[in-house]
DNA sequence: GACTTTTACTTGAGAAAGTCATGTAAGCTC
DNA sequence: GAGCTTACATGACTTTCTCAAGTAAAAGTC
């Protein structure tokens, strides 16, 4: 158990950085003809993973799932996204990437990748850092 | 310069991390009776630092000033802030909290900082994550 | 196997938060 | 001090989100 004054400051650290990783990404949303919530629900969407159902990205997204239907609506106007049947849950709908979509949502991480502030570390610390993230994301729930 | 891919996976955790964070946070304003706007500015407008003028207010939260203005009236309106003139600059206006402010935003911070997930790191740990941070957050803009 | 309950999504209304344009007042420049 | 710039306030408007209600499918109950 660390002390509350440490804690104090290195959530002030992830905070700030945070805000830094998404006023990068904000900068970009332009070009990338996106809006904020837009290209959140994009960073989510990871084509290589299972298709999710809307509810589990409100979930992720802690937000109301009716949110993620109007999203998904957008997304699928933009010929981003495409919300398929569950094969097997008639109730369920998964949301999934267009050949497009998985191409401006690479084209996102790579631009905010590429602008982070944590591109100054090296790769043997970042393997470092992403130790010690991944310890204290493993803390469940 | 790290591998892109590293970086990708990293920028992955901290926003993961920060969600969770904000999670924690959102979880806690009910109690706090705050709203996640306020808390935000709650949260940079530190007691022991020197009085902020609106303006740097906006540009830290990324935001438009006029929104801080509203925001400061809530605040007001709440007891927790108070808007005072900058004793040389007439045109500028500071933010300052009240005693019941700092109250308030001492148990935003405890609340958060005793339920975030980084209070699995050790205070080794930290120490250490708290110098890459601050590495990453060195770089300019 | 029909009946109720639960779960997943959609829809539309409404609230909240943020931006933009405009106005006012104070500092700055010359 | 005339003109320009900067800082904040105000009001109209847009965007985003939530909440309540509705539909449809699955699961549980008898």
């Amino acid at each position: 158990m660390p002390s509350s004054d440490i804690t104090a400051h290195t959530l002030d650290q992830v905070v700030q950085l945070a805000a830094r990783i998404t006023g990068v990404m904000r900068d970009g949303l332009e070009e990338l003809d996106l809006t904020e919530p837009l290209a959140n629900l994009l960073w989510i969407l990871d084509p290589a993973a299972a298709p999710l159902p809307l509810r589990k990205l409100a979930l992720r997204l802690h937000c109301d799932p009716s949110n993620i239907s109007q999203l998904s609506v957008q997304l699928e106007d933009k010929g981003l996204g495409q919300r398929r049947p569950h094969p097997e849950d008639g109730r369920v709908r998964t949301l999934v990437l267009t050949e497009r979509g998985v191409e401006v949502r690479t084209q996102l991480l790579d631009l905010v990748a590429a602008r982070s502030p944590l591109s100054v570390l090296g790769d043997a610390e970042q393997h470092r850092l992403q130790a010690m993230l991944a310890k204290a994301l493993a803390t469940p729930r």
